[in-house]
DNA sequence: GCCGATAGTTAGGGTATCCTAACTGCGAGC
DNA sequence: GCTCGCAGTTAGGATACCCTAACTATCGGC
């Protein structure tokens, strides 16, 4: 009744974190987001049906039920403190933690879960800026805005970043674009052209992609 | 070439810990050590062989390649390496770390093996006093006696406890045996009976089972 | 020198996961 | 209102595990 097999806990937390976006969890974005073919997922999906995790038959799309999504949210929980304990006790760069932790939360029971959050101080967000679910599976989730949809002039504080591409994120770390981080935006060059940036003192160009992927607390 | 299934890892693990006692390695103790039917052992020496990491087709026993050498060491090393993590870092019992670190084994990259051996200060030993193989797969052993072995008067320091049974440890830990504590043999009882130990100013009448899992040293 | 026990392999299945190819079914546009 | 395209499913197959049952082969006794 609870032991889930890796394949299974990835599939949940996918759907998981897709459930939280604005657009309704399908087969083909699952397929995309988890990098297999749609047959794969359908038929995984059976199989979560049949354990509970999603309702039953016919009806309501691709939600969790309330075991699921609690599952779910501990996943993602243990992602997220195996990403914050790969950055503050071991060092590593933030560009490239999230691969690992991939693996890390499939291998962390209840019990190193709760001593490695206590022995982190219970942080409230991964290296990234995502909030770090609670054991009962609440979430508590910030509204962000984009700064690709900031006006001129217009000023916020970095809240997270929407992508785990250790490219992008290495590149904002060198710019010092971090979490916490104040920004403000100065201009905004027309025919979908860079914004240009205030970070720290310094002045930067962003593209419209990047700068879409930069989510801030107004 | 190089990424293998956790399953193969145990077995390649299991290869590498039987074959460093005394007994040559085969089929049944293989199956017995992972707790799998001797055909599964059989159909994995097979696909062990075809990546090269047993020498090919018909000679020579179950006896790893260097290759297999050098990846089992470092499957131990990851193990050993997680044992002391969690009870160094996250303060676990060392009752319970095996079972943890079974699955921690497989999840640990070399970069974060590395990091991971420098923060917690090079520890040459996992918490049951068990030799840390260093990353090129050289694994420094000790000889140890049993304290089986002793005879009445002889004294030594418990170098390390062969077992990772939690209950044996759990025991063991109450009445005060870790590695590197001193203990004497008092007197042994007759006919198989219990011997008398003294640590730490206590004294304590273990079995002979028991007393041949604690290997000291002389 | 044959006999039975034991180790190991072969044969035949089962499950979970993945894939490609082919089919279904629904809505958008003309 | 027909058709094309795309989402999703069904069908069929592969691989890595695992198992039980049955066969082989080998070794210690007598």
């Amino acid at each position: 009744m609870s032991k889930r097999t890796q394949s299974t806990e990835e599939y949940l937390e996918a759907i998981f974190k897709l459930q939280r976006g604005d657009d309704p969890v399908t087969v083909k974005r699952l397929a995309d987001e988890l990098g297999v073919s749609p047959p794969s997922v359908s038929e995984m999906l059976g199989r979560l049906r049949a354990a509970g995790l999603l309702p039953a038959p016919g009806e309501g799309g691709i939600v969790l039920t309330p075991e699921g999504e609690v599952e779910g949210a501990r996943l993602v929980r243990r992602h997220r403190l195996s990403e914050r304990f790969l950055v503050d006790y071991l060092d590593m760069p933030w560009d490239a933690v999230h691969d690992e932790a991939c693996k890390f939360e499939h291998v962390i029971s209840p019990e190193v879960e709760a001593r490695l959050a206590k022995q982190l101080g219970d942080p409230r967000t991964c290296p990234h800026g995502h909030a770090i679910p609670r054991e009962d599976g609440e979430l508590a989730e910030e509204k962000l805005r984009p700064l690709a949809e900031f006006l001129p002039g217009e000023e916020g504080v970095i809240g997270c970043i929407a992508e785990e591409d250790g490219e992008l994120l290495r590149y904002l770390g060198s710019l010092g674009m971090l979490p916490d981080t104040p920004v403000e935006v100065e201009s905004i060059a027309p025919f979908g052209g860079p914004l240009l940036v205030r970070v720290a003192g310094s002045q930067y160009a962003l593209g419209r992609e990047v700068a879409g992927k930069i989510l801030v607390r107004a």
